[in-house]
DNA sequence: GCCGTTTTCGGCCCGACTGTTTTCAGTCG
């Protein structure tokens, strides 16, 4: 599907690359803004203009707001036309490597008339960048390797990947160093942003321990190159399973830890709107803490939650530090309250031996039994089509119903709800007849074929099927291998909220699909969400940490997830689907 | 280019580290 909002939002990335290149900081960092807000829209922003919100969105001025006028009506917008021209091609791409920042670019393009990369790379190494002054051979070999660096850090990793190293880095540095007092791992793994560049790792300690703590952490094993190293910070790269990532590790005092976990969680975006508001109020918050701009007097910093209570707001959840209306929120103490994944009552998409998962039922209710406090779980094979995972044909499901019924008799209720993930078809129909769907407790509806088309279509005719209680991860996509196939989610979401389906959470690290985006626009919609594992092994259960992490990210509230309820609770959220069908109910 | 219960003009977050300097500019997050 053509994607309006992700041009616009490419070309303001670029003017502002041109921009920084022309020096005029303020300019590039308003279409920096400008492209940002443009990316998590979650309606096409013709919508906007239509509508005309399109001047009521914060970051968007007169100047950007006919610039978007100007690329809907005619497909270009002349000011980036003439600014092209201005910055040779290959500067637009490299104004965004380490080592490379405008007046470096601008220095070499203009002492030593250098305009592609091929050449930049020949005069670093021919030693003509070398002789300019305020240049040397530390410089020429940094900018070298943030060549090469930029390969690494155009890949970023899935927050599971994320998470796990955040782990073992923290038992590492905790294990290894007594001195530390407190550590987290703050940035965009703290906020649990689908991707994540780099870890923010902040700890405290005395001052007199600060030269062991950065000795320790930039010699541990995983460490291929030390980038800098101070007595309060220190970057490293390290390489986990062959992937490399940076690794930043700040020091601070214990007064100052509240403020320093607010600076490097960010987003970016926040913390320049929190200071706004700081400033506005006579205050300065850095990362050491809050302040009285006249004074300098602390007057907060050793919490989050004095931080922002200093600027007059309640404590936000990282997951809502974006600037997308959290502060805003804040201020009305009017936050939402966040689904935990304590209140997680149940998984809804769970494979078994029958299809493609690895375990057996009976193993997976003993392992989910002992190791979470699930009040049900429901089995949800593939149906037929499904070859190559053995999808179950209505015989086979029959069997696996008795299957279920037995061992429910075993544990004694019935813990194990009966269930299939049946294929959506090419033409919207099911895989399976509405008879066989009646007789299950819960119905997950997926598209698994057909990847290069928009499936719109095919998906609301399914959630038109009174049977069909979710759509199973909706887009298809995976994280850094393939992007999902088109779907129009506002129309999804309408037929969401008119047939009564529910729409699926997908914990799958790669998948988390559908994204935060379309849970804040279901969620605005009142439509309701499951968050399940799509577990295939006993593993995978662990992943609706990640699942309840998007939905927080989504702004959803325990009501709004259906599996917190009870199984009563989903019964009457089936029974009302069907009831609106005429169809017979449980 | 955006924004405003101290502003419609004059600000725009701010501190750490590095490299090239010899007191600081550039870059980064």
């Amino acid at each position: 599907m053509y994607n309006i909002n992700r041009d616009l939002a490419n070309i303001f990335k670029k003017m502002a690359a041109i921009y920084e290149f022309l020096d005029d900081r303020f300019r590039a960092m308003a279409y920096q803004r400008a492209a940002h807000i443009i990316e998590d829209l979650p309606e096409d922003i013709r919508n906007y203009i239509v509508s005309g919100k399109l001047y009521m969105i914060r970051g968007i001025g007169p100047s950007i707001a006919s610039k978007i006028e100007e690329y809907v009506k005619t497909g270009k917008i002349q000011k980036f036309e003439e600014l092209k021209k201005q910055v040779p091609e290959d500067f637009i791409e490299l104004i965004d490597l380490p080592g490379f920042g405008p007046k470096t670019l601008k220095k070499i393009h203009d002492e030593l008339g250098i305009s592609t990369k091929e050449e930049l790379v020949k005069a670093l190494k021919d030693g003509r960048v070398e002789k300019l002054e305020g240049f040397g051979p530390k410089k020429v070999e940094n900018m070298l390797k943030g060549l090469q660096m930029y390969e690494i850090s155009k890949r970023r990793i899935i927050l599971w990947e994320a998470l796990q190293i955040s782990e073992y880095l923290k038992e590492k540095l905790k294990s290894g160093l007594k001195e530390i007092k407190k550590i987290e791992v703050a940035g965009s793994v703290r906020r649990r942003k689908e991707t994540i560049g780099d870890i923010d790792i902040l700890v405290t300690a005395e001052d007199k321990y600060r030269s062991k703590i950065m000795d320790f952490f930039t010699s541990i094993e995983e460490v291929s190159e030390v980038l800098v190293k101070g007595p309060k910070k220190s970057s490293v790269i390290m390489k986990f399973e062959g992937k490399e990532r940076q690794v930043d590790l700040r020091i601070f005092n214990d007064d100052e830890w509240g403020a320093a976990l607010q600076y490097f969680t960010g987003s970016k975006q926040h913390n320049v709107h929190l200071r706004e508001i700081a400033k506005e109020k006579g205050l300065k918050i850095n990362e050491y803490g809050v302040f009285d701009a006249k004074t300098d007097k602390k007057i907060a910093g050793e919490t989050e939650e004095s931080v922002y209570q200093s600027v007059g707001l309640k404590w936000i959840p990282p997951e809502l530090r974006e600037d997308r209306g959290e502060i805003e929120a804040s201020m009305r103490d009017a936050l939402p309250d966040l689904v935990e994944l304590k209140d997680i009552k149940g998984d809804l998409h769970v494979h078994s031996t029958w299809s493609d998962g690895v375990v057996s039922i009976k193993e997976i209710i003993d392992f989910v039994k002992k190791k979470y406090r699930y009040d049900y779980i429901a089995i949800t094979d593939h149906s037929k089509s499904q070859r190559v995972a053995h999808g179950l044909d209505e015989g086979r499901l029959l069997e696996e119903i008795n299957e279920i019924k037995l061992l429910n008799k075993m544990i004694g209720f019935d813990f194990v709800k009966t269930g299939i993930e049946v294929d959506i078809l090419l033409d919207g129909s099911l895989d399976l007849p509405d008879d066989v769907l009646s007789k299950l407790d819960w119905v997950v509806a997926s598209v698994h074929s057909h990847f290069n088309r928009d499936n719109t279509d095919r998906i609301i005719k399914a959630m038109e099927n009174p049977y069909v209680n979710v759509i199973g991860h909706m887009t298809g996509r995976l994280i850094g291998l393939r992007e999902g196939y088109p779907v129009d989610m506002n129309a999804v979401i309408k037929a969401a909220k008119e047939t009564g389906t529910a729409l699926e959470i997908n914990a799958q690290p790669r998948r988390m699909d559908i994204d935060e985006i379309w849970i804040r626009k279901a969620v605005e919609e009142g439509v309701k969400l499951v968050i399940s594992t799509d577990a295939h092994n006993l593993g995978n259960f662990a992943f609706m940490e990640i699942g309840v992490y998007i939905a927080r990210r989504g702004w959803a509230e325990k009501k709004d997830i259906l599996n917190t309820g009870s199984w009563k609770d989903i019964q009457r959220f089936i029974t009302e689907k069907r009831k609106r069908f005429g169809v017979k109910y449980v």
